[in-house]
DNA sequence: TTGAAAGCGCTAACAT
DNA sequence: ATGTTAGCGCTTTCAA
């Protein structure tokens, strides 16, 4: 029952009473057919289930116009850029094949999958690859990198200026008073280094260079947890985190420990996850803006697949502070 | 330079002096060729670069060998599935081909572009789609249905025996001496249902009809939040919970209301997802075999696909109740 | 508007 | 062990 062969476009043609090419030109919604035959075509298409083999379509235009997509399927955040590439790829007509990083699927594996499947142009998230292996990558094909920054001029980069969000943070927290605000980091994440950069020349701008303290923290919760633990003896009025993952291992150990959050630490995170705007979470955050990096991140790999004139390699997305619960003045009452 | 067209098979052939099929069987490593031909037609596939097509290769060969995965991007359980799926499809010659459902893209769109794509057989994790509308696609191609249960001859399933799952959970508590266990569903979602009527059953075991108390929840962490915000007015010695995620709502509430856990109250989640694992959260929970239910979701979508005999329609794995830190006797001291 | 024919890159069947 | 031929399902000329 299952055995039957799956209707072909020549089944439909026959059934119809045409020539495969009409059909072709009707499944394709392209110009250049009656309305009566639009109408026989559809209806036995419907009749037979027919389903057009998109491999047999794409190798006979010698395009696949796929987009490979490469992301951690342990980053939430990565999950919500894919969300926003999926939204983006529609509108321009290409489809998006998605390829996973696990513990044990590494990056080269998911990279070579998606070769194999003829994408056209690839786009990463937050790679973990030297930049020698993306240039070389990228000479074979459009490289698009999301939410890290590559000193390459042949990789695309999409990004934003997390060095920025970083000042937004303590000119934030500056702004209400605070002057010991430590940084948990994210180490050798993507964006890590930026964000570090970013905390030290804010706070030498507000004056409070001696003030600086930068714990070793991480991606995950249990970073946040173990930073915050260390933050308990040495307590300073606010900190600043890798993102907000790893503000809530803070905000739980915080909480745990009876210490008031904004209270006695202010504490901001960054992405503004889904996780950052929970009611009960409510964390003051530094926004990455995923609508506009996702958008510009398709349009950069169709561009430069289209022979569009390209600008700059790298295009930096202003981040913006969402200011939630979680931060307060310095001396309150 | 990008524009240079691909290296083809026939390339590879032409650069190394032999024929198309020679090369075929060498690419696929396949037996009958000689050992010095291997070695220079691989020589010169890696002189051009070459890559497989693998779109040409799976219309020739007729198959895909592919097998196509529904999955939730936000949700984080489903994360853990799809890498259970990858590592079990490594060991079968099967590739795998993700499908996200996010809020713009919908299960029948996602559902459709894998059948665009050929897939053999689609595995759907906790998909929302009706019985009628599963079935409907089960008789085009197999199909393996991840974590719900489906009420279908025509669909396998596998699932964890999510009932027992709460008679662990409940037998757990009381074993403690809870006789006050309220349970936080998970509404509509996958699974919800049997979690509930294990609850049921297993406070009806213990003699406990009485003290049932059913407080609707959900997927999400607010959802915890909210239900044990409800909580706190009429407050049970334990809950057990739709999942990790809500529980992790459920505690970050009590925690904040100085309710302690589990001094006044105990909390069980259920997944056993990486959140359940955090040191910090150390949460009790109910643990799903995401290696065997996974390893077991291929195994069937391939033996129905290489018309291998298959005993069951519905394969149900155990439960595995994960005694953390969140819950202790119901009166310390 | 329609149809016939060629061929995308590959593998399978059949030679040699 | 190696080469030749045909054709998977489709789109794309090109001609009618």
């Amino acid at each position: 029952m299952r055995d039957e062969r799956r209707p072909t476009l020549t089944d439909v043609a026959r059934r119809a009473g045409v020539s495969k090419s009409l059909v072709s030109i009707v499944m394709r919604d392209e110009p250049g057919a009656g309305a009566e035959t639009r109408r026989r075509v559809l209806e036995a298409a419907e009749a037979l289930g027919y389903q057009p083999d998109s491999r047999a379509r794409l190798l006979r235009s010698g395009r696949s116009r796929l987009l490979g997509v490469v992301f951690g399927l342990q980053h939430p955040f990565h999950a919500d850029l894919v969300t926003g590439l999926y939204t983006a790829a529609r509108e321009t007509g290409y489809e998006l094949a998605l390829s996973a990083v696990t513990p044990e699927r590494d990056e080269p594996e998911a990279i070579t999958s998606l070769l194999r499947d003829r994408c056209e142009a690839l786009i990463l998230l937050g790679p973990r690859s030297t930049a020698a292996v993306l240039a070389r990558l990228a000479a074979r094909r459009p490289v698009v990198v999301l939410a890290r920054s590559v000193r390459d001029a042949a990789v695309d980069v999409v990004r934003t200026a997390d060095a920025r969000g970083l000042h937004l943070a303590v000119d934030h927290l500056a702004g209400l008073g605070h002057r010991a605000i430590a940084h948990i980091d994210g180490g050798r994440a993507p964006g890590a280094a930026d964000r570090r950069r970013g905390y030290r020349d804010a706070m030498r701008r507000h004056g409070l260079s001696d003030r600086m303290t930068i714990l070793p923290g991480g991606l995950t919760e249990s970073d946040g947890a173990a930073a915050a633990r260390t933050l308990l003896t040495d307590r300073p009025t606010a900190v600043t985190v890798f993102n907000d993952r790893c503000a809530t291992g803070v905000l739980d150990v915080l909480t745990r420990a009876g210490v008031g959050v904004p209270g006695e630490i202010s504490v901001v995170g960054y992405d503004d996850s889904s996780l950052a705007r929970l009611a009960h979470v409510d964390l003051t955050t530094v926004a990455q803006d995923v609508p506009s990096m996702t958008r510009l991140a398709v349009a950069r790999a169709t561009d430069r697949l289209e022979g569009a004139p390209v600008a700059r390699r790298e295009v930096v997305v202003p981040p913006r502070l969402v200011v939630r619960g979680t931060t307060g003045p310095a001396y309150p009452g």
